[in-house]
DNA sequence: TTGAAAGCGCTAACAA
DNA sequence: TTGTTAGCGCTTTCAA
């Protein structure tokens, strides 16, 4: 019956690997009997299931994710957007959220957006064109094309380290100004009247700033002086903002930074020029990045349990991808003050 | 002519994205002159142009690249596959790397092993089940299941931060036994008698160890007394293993520590104690974390340029990708040592 | 429990 | 320069 007018095949450049069909082919079963024998077992009787997995360990067969999201819609993959990673307050969280997806068969896929708008707008549209089954971001998204675009695209959000009245879809977070006024109301317990903050130049730490400047003013006190560092977050930029600090103010018996690194630096230049800690000068960071509790002095600072965002987002991230439902779609995890020996 | 004999057509959940269809459709052109406009707009007259690039403004359209990898064979995806990244040394290398990728227009897939080799068994499966065009490893893979498969995969591979006799493919990193060596000829050249490790338990510092070790006995000085800590690398850490030390060698004169956060605890510690550094104690870190420059004293560390590890092994892993030749698949970085105030 | 057919959304190959 | 056709490797849908 070969009639012989195949149309002429079109010859493509096959990948090379071997592919489902293969294992099929050699356990002697249809495609789809292998892929329910990988995916969902129970749905094989055991004799097939013997000759599948046999068939796979012979054939060193590993599933093209790309082709199985393709077709089912379902990437197993989740895409975190984080502003920075080396030696920041978010690793701690980056860490519990991707072990927990791991555990649970996913994919972290990790952007950078580097504190930069535009990296970040780019970023986000590679994002979405991987179809990920969940959208892990730091901060929440301003409203903008990018927020329009995500919210269009479908996929789960959860928002983090930050509290707003009107997230995208899912939130874990706790609230800036809340740790700004206690972290006003700590040091004035202290007995501290001359109150001023190291801060780098993001939007939370400015937010901290405002309900920090305003508890000292309600409480009567001089003005906040802040000594903004712009982008940077290091040691070394600690250290030249207290000697920018002590010449602004020379009476300053108080530094709230917007992290521990920056913390650290104040602490550092204060040995430096012998000023006593906590005597002359209480300095309070933020984040509790681990090393600073086994620094001596301690630093006292406020601490975020950034691995419990990231094992929660996980939570939340993974139910919704599963089609299930998240009860508590907003989380508050809060944050507490640990004082060591810097206050 | 309709005929009505359509075979009957089986219904399937779209995804409800706009697809490239779609934005053909409204631009009144072929799906793969789409395809082009976005790919290779020089291929493309800059009439139609126009109308694609006005048909994906107004349908918000983001292109699918599961479906576009799937047809090409390129997921414009690198995967890395990390120890830690929690405080870790590797972060300017990982963040180096990205930043690499992300400028060709490459995403980045992180997984973490957390030092477990049936994890990075279970990751590198995963990994490959991705089909990244590349990826990127901390360390040598040893031979096993896992380097088999990933050299049967055909999936271009750098190995980083070490340096071995037979590489999978590219290798870009340093010898951790001329470190070794050249920490123990620095110590002994400050006139250091009894030289001393504290070291985390991996491969890598298990290998500057030996070499260190043995260079301290060629030179006719006491055995070297080392604390393994086991898998931590924190401050608190370094300082419990300087108690360690001091109890079982009272004499000692100076400390290679496997990490720079160990070597911090160990400077905490000294000055807790009251142990002179450098003048009773001479302290040697490796890494060069960005901190341990601005403490004081200021840390003497091994440096490792872990930006230009990263660099370069997105510029090998990229040139691949595209087809392109890599000159020089092993790039010796080297290391310095960077003496501060701690030696 | 198993299989046949169709198609996910895109791009390679070929043709005009 | 543009379009037609087929198919990447898998899973859904429908049927037995």
């Amino acid at each position: 019956m070969n009639l012989d007018n195949n149309p002429p095949k079109r010859a493509r450049r096959r990948s090379g690997a071997v592919t489902l069909q293969d294992v099929a082919q050699l356990a002697g079963v249809a495609p789809i009997t292998v892929s329910r024998a990988l995916n969902t077992p129970a749905q094989v009787s055991s004799d097939l299931l013997r000759k599948v997995q046999d068939a796979v360990q012979r054939t060193g067969y590993v599933p093209n994710r790309m082709a199985g999201g393709l077709a089912s819609q379902r990437s197993r993959l989740i895409a975190a957007v984080v502003p920075s990673t080396v030696m920041s307050v978010f690793m701690e969280t980056i860490e519990a959220l991707n072990t927990a997806l791991m555990d649970a068969g996913y994919q972290l896929m990790l952007g950078q957006s580097n504190y930069a708008p535009e990296r970040e707008t780019r970023l986000l549209e590679e994002v979405i064109a991987r179809r990920p089954d969940g959208i892990f971001l730091i901060g929440l998204l301003p409203s903008g094309a990018s927020r329009t675009r995500l919210l269009a695209s479908g996929i789960p959000v959860v928002e983090t380290w930050d509290l707003g009245t009107s997230p995208m879809d899912m939130l874990v977070g706790f609230s800036h100004a809340d740790i700004g006024r206690a972290a006003a109301d700590f040091l004035i317990g202290k007995g501290r009247t001359r109150l001023t903050m190291v801060m780098a130049d993001d939007a939370r730490a400015q937010r901290r700033f405002e309900a920090f400047a305003a508890t000292v003013a309600q409480a009567g006190l001089p003005t906040v002086q802040v000594i903004n560092v712009g982008s940077a977050r290091d040691v070394h930029t600690g250290r030249q903002a207290l000697t920018q600090l002590l010449a602004q103010a020379p009476d300053v018996d108080a530094v709230f930074c917007s992290s521990d690194l920056l913390a650290l630096g104040v602490l550092t230049e204060a040995r430096v020029r012998s000023v006593a800690v906590p005597e002359r000068l209480a300095i309070l960071g933020f984040g509790d990045v681990p090393l600073v509790a086994d620094l001596v002095p301690a630093l006292s600072t406020v601490r975020i349990n950034g691995a419990e965002i990231g094992r929660l987002s996980a939570e939340m991230l993974i139910a919704r991808a599963e089609g299930r439902n998240v009860d508590q779609p907003v989380v508050d995890v809060g944050f507490s003050i640990v004082e060591r020996d810097s206050t």
